[in-house]
DNA sequence: TACATGTACGTGTATCTACACTTATCTACG
DNA sequence: CGTAGATAAGTGTAGATACACGTACATGTA
């Protein structure tokens, strides 16, 4: 099997990029966050939480760059450890707002530290530009990255295997 | 609640800014690659097997800089598509190699394009400086990321709430 | 050779992510 | 007022990610 010679470019992937990225960083936050309880997503949580003011899940979503449908998992999360309250919007009972509660701002205050030491020595390995870059194409501190128009929706194609509960069966002479 | 001032730094986050690209990017990988039954994640794997031929489990995660464990179950979702086989490795039966298969090959061929049309598309519009300074954050071409010595492994504080399903059950007047 | 140690990996659990679909509510317009 | 269309959110499902822990195998040393 001669490898294609066209796929070498996939090694300059940007998704790849982006995504290493993220998962090497994210670990060395969530490493440093650990002792305080929270992950680096959680932590962003409260943070644009305790920063926005209450906010309703749409806008959450749109503040961070993430599915609405993510944010309502994020935020179960949260609310499991008591970090933060959902509650019926007052002029509009279809939308829940959150907002940030004394036990989350606390968890954050306990955090900051740890974070801040974190977020210092890798702006310092990786250097100045490269953070300015990053957080560019981020799209600006918390600023809704431009969504511009709705992609149209082109269905994914299934496993005919149904959704047979994923069960990684393996036929590895360990653990046997 | 008055919003302390000094988590205004927070909005400058070097990890939210990584994950919050590796989000918009992949769901536009994710969208250009979905005609063609795989995502982003899985594309990279297929590139990446195809490109360095046959590999252990524990070579691919540093050569892509995730952790083991993630690979073995992105691995199991390529297995289950037929994309890749794994087998036990000839000299030490504790690994496993896993080689890309027929059906992987295609499926990259077949993506191929959609791929190359999204890389381009987003290298243009965050310009070449930006992509150039995401890979080097990524670690260069499908380098291992300088991992560097093992972290102490702090343990994470857990919820006393047990494991209990996390039922995300909700008071949202809602759908009940 | 026997055993202590290290290595490669799988599994359980939890979290993060997003698409497809559904329900409840709101708004505009007749 | 009534209803069609728009809007906000929840749920089912699937995949991606990684830590804690356990098992099987390899290797070096007494």
């Amino acid at each position: 099997m001669t490898p294609d010679p066209a796929l070498l470019e996939t090694t300059r992937c940007l998704c790849l990029a982006s995504r290493r990225a993220a998962r090497t960083i994210t670990r060395e936050f969530d490493q440093a966050l650990r002792p305080h309880g929270l992950r680096a997503t959680q932590f962003t949580l409260l943070a644009a939480l305790h920063l926005a003011g209450p906010k309703s899940i749409g806008e959450l979503a749109e503040l961070l760059s993430a599915d609405r449908t993510t944010l309502t998992r994020n935020l179960a999360v949260a609310e499991q450890h008591d970090w933060v309250v959902l509650r019926a919007a007052p002029g509009d009972a279809r939308s829940r707002i959150a907002a940030i509660k004394h036990r989350g701002t606390r968890a954050l205050a306990a955090a900051l530290p740890a974070w801040r030491e974190t977020q210092r020595g890798l702006g310092e390995k990786i250097g100045a530009p490269a953070a300015a870059s990053l957080r560019k194409l981020a799209g600006g501190p918390c600023t809704a990255a431009p969504s511009s128009s709705k992609p149209e929706r082109i269905p994914r194609k299934r496993l005919s295997k149904s959704r047979a509960a994923i069960r990684h069966q393996t036929n590895h002479p360990v653990n046997r």
